[in-house]
DNA sequence: CGAGGTCTTGAAGACGATCAACAAACGTGG
DNA sequence: CCACGTTTGTTGATCGTCTTCAAGACCTCG
């Protein structure tokens, strides 16, 4: 199986062999996790960063009220806690919302590649940037948009995140996330985000039967979550 | 003046006096905008990175409805758009929320840094790291906090930012923002901020005249915001 | 076949939005 | 220095989206 890493930056700029390699070569094991596991916890200070490889899990904080707050969803090729190599602290957990394949990269290595390859050091920049980039649109998707607006813009992301990872069949992906976890990620109550699943089907905007969701109108869906994928630098050019 | 991107740096790592220079040579010229321009629109293509020296900027995305949406606010030695110099594109506007002073720093100087200087290229990279960090928390806040406890964790936020690069007096900062600003920041209409702020005075955690923000009970302020400044990395280590 | 998780539906309630109006502060020009 | 218009802050009343609570249906897996 290809490294969805390198896919995922091959989407946005040309690697040279040796860079591929090198990237390769930062994977030092695999692990996997359950369901419900932490990859990582908040508080701590790893001294190395997750690679997801396949699966889906989700950075998250809990509010003493006991809520819990998705801030971001991951997929495969994505790193989950980069940022703790210059952050050191863990300012949020991450959970395995599915079982995952997770690549280890130490820190140690980051370093040698900040040190060698600056061109690599951009791209891993590039995805501590891109992070920023869907956080962003989160918050818009909190503060100014109405429920049905949020949850078909995670949809359109979603979507094009998988498909730039070979992950979509069609219009079609697999999507193995609970109603209860979406409306942690979107600040929704598991009542309302059922709500508004069922306002996306009337409209016949999506098809979701169990894992398995469906965009039967992309345009349509797109109008409502106001989507320009802009923000998802889906464009190869150099960096 | 000293430079407040290093100010800001030199909190959380050692700079070597290569470094400052290095840093300082980064700023080609300086600018003045009026309140309400735009430093950088969404779409654009910058071949420069905009420093903040002085004054308030925000990050902004208008949705179709006319909303307006600050997913980020900006104080001195920030970076408002340093991510285009790896995103390209603009996925936002940045807008000066007070006349602000901007120094203007080419990609192309930053592309140096990151082919001569690994270290300082892992701090400008720390830069964008903490955006994030601070994006997640707004998140939080939209998601799962009320506007109470958003509002309180703003203002532990700013108060906190702006002291690391020496912007307060004791616990008194001045905040030139209007509650409609606020409100675009917070996801909340200008009546539910002047009576979320009036709330804040009422509990005696704050005083606010004018364009004079005082935290009267920090211990207080940052219970109901629910306030762990981890997020904002600000000790010295190396990076 | 039973148990627990997930999905679905209904009803009531809360937080914040919207609408409307007025007061206060500010800057500008006369 | 005052008059005036504009922006900002404040208050009250009503409305709507989403929450919470409660319960039943479905489904998967031991």
């Amino acid at each position: 199986m290809t490294n969805p890493l390198v896919a995922k930056l091959e989407q946005r700029d040309r690697l040279s062999q040796e860079e591929k390699r090198a990237l390769d070569g930062l994977v030092s094991t695999v692990v996997t996790y359950d369901k419900g596991a932490d990859l990582v916890r908040e508080g701590e200070r790893p001294t190395e960063s997750k690679l997801l490889l396949d699966g889906f899990c989700g950075r998250y904080n809990v509010t003493s009220g006991g809520k819990r707050q998705i801030t971001g969803l991951h997929v495969s090729g994505d790193f989950v806690d980069l940022h703790s190599f210059v952050l050191k602290h863990m300012d949020h957990g991450v959970v395995a919302l599915t079982p995952c394949r997770v690549g280890t990269v130490p820190h140690e290595a980051l370093r040698r590649v900040t040190e060698a390859h600056p061109h690599l050091t951009r791209l891993l920049w590039l995805n501590t940037a891109l992070d920023g980039a869907m956080h962003r649109q989160a918050i818009v998707a909190l503060g100014a948009r109405d429920a049905l607006g949020s949850m078909a813009h995670l949809l359109c992301e979603l979507f094009l995140r998988l498909r730039a990872v070979g992950r979509t069949d069609g219009s079609t992906f697999h999507l193995p996330l609970t109603q209860s976890t979406l409306g942690d990620a979107l600040g929704l109550s598991t009542v309302h985000v059922n709500r508004t699943i069922q306002d996306l089907r009337a409209r016949r905007l999506i098809v979701w039967r169990g894992e398995s969701v469906t965009i039967e109108d992309w345009d349509g869906l797109a109008r409502v979550a106001e989507f320009d994928p802009t923000y998802l630098n889906l464009e190869n050019e150099p960096r």
